[in-house]
DNA sequence: ATCCCTGCAAATACTTTGCATACAA
DNA sequence: TTGTATGCAAAGTATTTGCAGGGAT
């Protein structure tokens, strides 16, 4: 795996040990956490890492493709080091977030994309509903 | 077509004015407007509307099923009087959203649900891309 | 008459910005 | 050395809330 920090001067950025750790924060979770997440959980490795760091960051890994903005319609946006569009599930009582992996679907919607008068460049499908363990959990407290 | 005043009768509301014109506004629109322009385009005829009674109102309406909240990666949140789930394409360039009725996919995601250790509620789907005007306009000038 | 609704203003949540200092190249 | 990045604090949006007065039933 290439090193973080050759992927960050490859596009061009300055190498800082802030922008370090969110990346690999990014990579080595699945949570698809917000800015506010992503600051709480580098705060004890990097005491002085603030906030704004944060924001400014995601917002050039945005620009440079190096990281994918979510919003399920809370307050905040999510992050998610994998940037090829992929469908979301979301859970709307316990909140998780989850990807999911379809190639047909990616297929299917590429195919009725170019039935539009719409030039397609990226789309981006959310699951609302309730997951396996929330199901389970209500069925055991009925 | 049932009178706005039945319907939110119906649905347990007190009738206001503020209320039949939020919802009047949201049925004859496709622009799918968020909180502060609903609240611009009634101020001319509802002089003392509030964007506080806007937001609140619009609140009610989500949780009764009235509209549709929408969030597709600005700011705010736009609202769909439209509560069916279904597509959307936004316009990276001019920022227009469109609905789209695309049957066969639903029932496509429907199937793909079913596999799923997930119970779906509601999906959406929104493409990202450049309009047929966008597109046009930009092949113009180039 | 009762209780819900409205409008104002203040509060909150999220994100961005300005600027002086610090650090990567 | 040079210019960009950081961190702080302040400012900017979007939205929510508390409360007193007003209106629908």
């Amino acid at each position: 795996m290439k090193a973080t920090a050759q992927i960050l001067k490859e596009k061009g950025l300055k190498v800082t040990p802030q922008r370090i750790a969110v990346y690999n924060m990014l990579l080595n979770t699945t949570e698809h956490p917000n800015a506010e997440t992503i600051y709480k959980a580098l705060e004890p490795t990097n005491p002085t890492m603030s906030l704004a760091t944060v924001y400014k960051t995601l917002d050039y890994f945005k620009q440079l493709g190096l990281v994918q903005e979510l919003n399920v319609g809370e307050g905040s946006s999510r992050y998610d080091a994998v940037v090829k569009c992929h469908p979301h599930t979301v859970c709307i009582q316990c909140g998780k977030v989850r990807d999911l992996y379809l190639e047909e679907l990616t297929e299917i919607h590429k195919k009725i994309a170019e039935e539009l008068d719409f030039e397609v460049r990226c789309e981006q499908l959310i699951l609302y509903g309730i997951c396996g363990k929330c199901r389970r959990e209500n069925n055991e407290n009925s």
